[in-house]
DNA sequence: CGGCTGGTTGATTGGTTTCAACAAGCGTGG
DNA sequence: CCACGCTTGTTGAAACCAATCAACCAGCCG
């Protein structure tokens, strides 16, 4: 998977070949993080957009008592918003929950970048609205779905934003992360995640094995979880336009 | 309140004479909305940033089943993203929750109005940051804290967005909303609010009231919720600041 | 006055947490 | 190579928080 931030971006309008170009020399430079270990810290000041290429992230807050709340999953071409470096302080931490590879793109870099491509301004403008969207669909997942819709929701929302960066193989994609940090992103204990889990593999929804997911039945779980794809507001629709899988 | 937009906006950089002006002329038409209805309705096409003005709006998302969730709060100051009129449908809906009084600006005007000040456009960038991270916030609120801790978080958050508008008297503000919307925007049920609401009263740190909402020891108040206000990003403590009160 | 909305109370049910223990998988070092 | 420790997943029982259901009260308005 050469790209996932350009592969990720043209679902929220189309790239010119001189967006591509400049997108793929700002990203030159990459850094590699180990898995549980952050990548920014809350209070830091943010200097540059970190990119995800590779890997899953989160950011999270955490309270003073030790409770943890993930409040949003990265996943590869997902960026830690293009405007962030306009801040003095994050207000929230961001921490790789497998081994990461990041770009980092400075906030002057980000700054000629969209004011050369006014197309490329839209097209982060129209992630950001994306994200913000996600944000709010995770808070309506928060305060009203029930236990097992929750995950449901969770993991129709995370194979459709996958397979639109060509990371899913048929029904079929990678999960690498806990079910403690399930937990942590569903506001519920592991205990309960774990019960849950097997709830959903009694009723021929999902498998979940060796950090692999599959969903048997993607329809029957999108009604479970009530989820409708609009708010990720993806121009194409990842899933049916059938994306070429490159390995 | 003469101008709760300029005056919101400023909590996020310095505006210049020139700014204002601009702003004051691009809020010159307005529109009333009666409490109880949509100012727009999931599906529509987002023509105009909506601006609360006065009066309490929400945004939120109905399921199927009827199950409704409040994922945040429009008060006097608030826009509904400066940006919104590059998506082609709404996620979800914006409700009156009161009387409201917008203004609306459409996408051109806005495109306008910050190409001419880069100033402006800064300071929305700002803006719409600090709006993510209060939806951060709620999914933190929704996912982690109890339910007494919920309600002294959001009581903490809105005197403080209140205050940097100018809408707080001393340890007083209007507080127009129905217990009913508070445990939908809570995940919770109105009987539950009901009860934590006497749990609050009965240790001294509020009063509700006549749609008054009093806070007797926000101190004690900001402990209890584990409120911590970076998270709004005003570059000016909006309570310490004392800010003059015009009515 | 009647009807409506919003707030309050009690009893019961049920979904989740908590606590505790144990099993499985995996990398490391003796 | 196996033993060891650590992380992750799994299971059971008890305690608890919050939802549900139902009834009732207070205020407001036509």
């Amino acid at each position: 998977m050469p790209d996932p931030l350009a592969r990720k971006l043209q679902h929220y309008g189309p790239l010119l070949d001189a967006d591509r170009l400049w997108l793929a020399d700002t990203l030159g430079v990459r850094r590699q993080i180990a898995a549980r270990t952050d990548i920014i810290m809350e209070g830091e000041d943010p200097r540059a957009v970190n990119v995800v290429l590779e890997g899953w992230a989160c950011r999270y807050r955490q309270l003073a008592d030790g409770r943890r709340q993930i409040v949003s999953l990265l996943l590869p071409g997902d960026s830690c918003d293009p405007h962030v470096f306009l801040l003095d302080r994050m207000d929230h931490a961001i921490c790789a929950l497998t081994p990461v590879t990041l770009a980092q793109i400075r906030g002057p870099v980000m700054q000629e970048l969209t004011a050369r491509s006014p197309n490329l301004d839209y097209v982060f403008h129209r992630e950001t609205l994306a994200s913000a969207a996600i944000q709010r669909e995770w808070a309506v997942n928060l305060g009203c779905r029930t236990g097992i819709e929750r995950l449901a929701h969770l993991f129709c929302e995370l194979f459709t934003r996958l397979s639109a960066v060509g990371l899913t193989k048929g029904d079929t994609c990678a999960f690498p992360i806990t079910q403690n940090d399930l937990a942590d992103a569903l506001g519920q204990t592991s205990v309960h995640i774990n019960r849950t889990l097997q709830d959903l593999r009694a009723a021929g929804l999902i498998t979940l094995r060796s950090r692999q997911l599959t969903l048997h039945d993607p329809e029957r779980l999108a009604r479970l979880a009530h989820f409708d794809p609009a708010y990720l507001h993806f121009t194409v629709e990842p899933i049916d336009a059938g994306n070429p899988i490159r390995e």
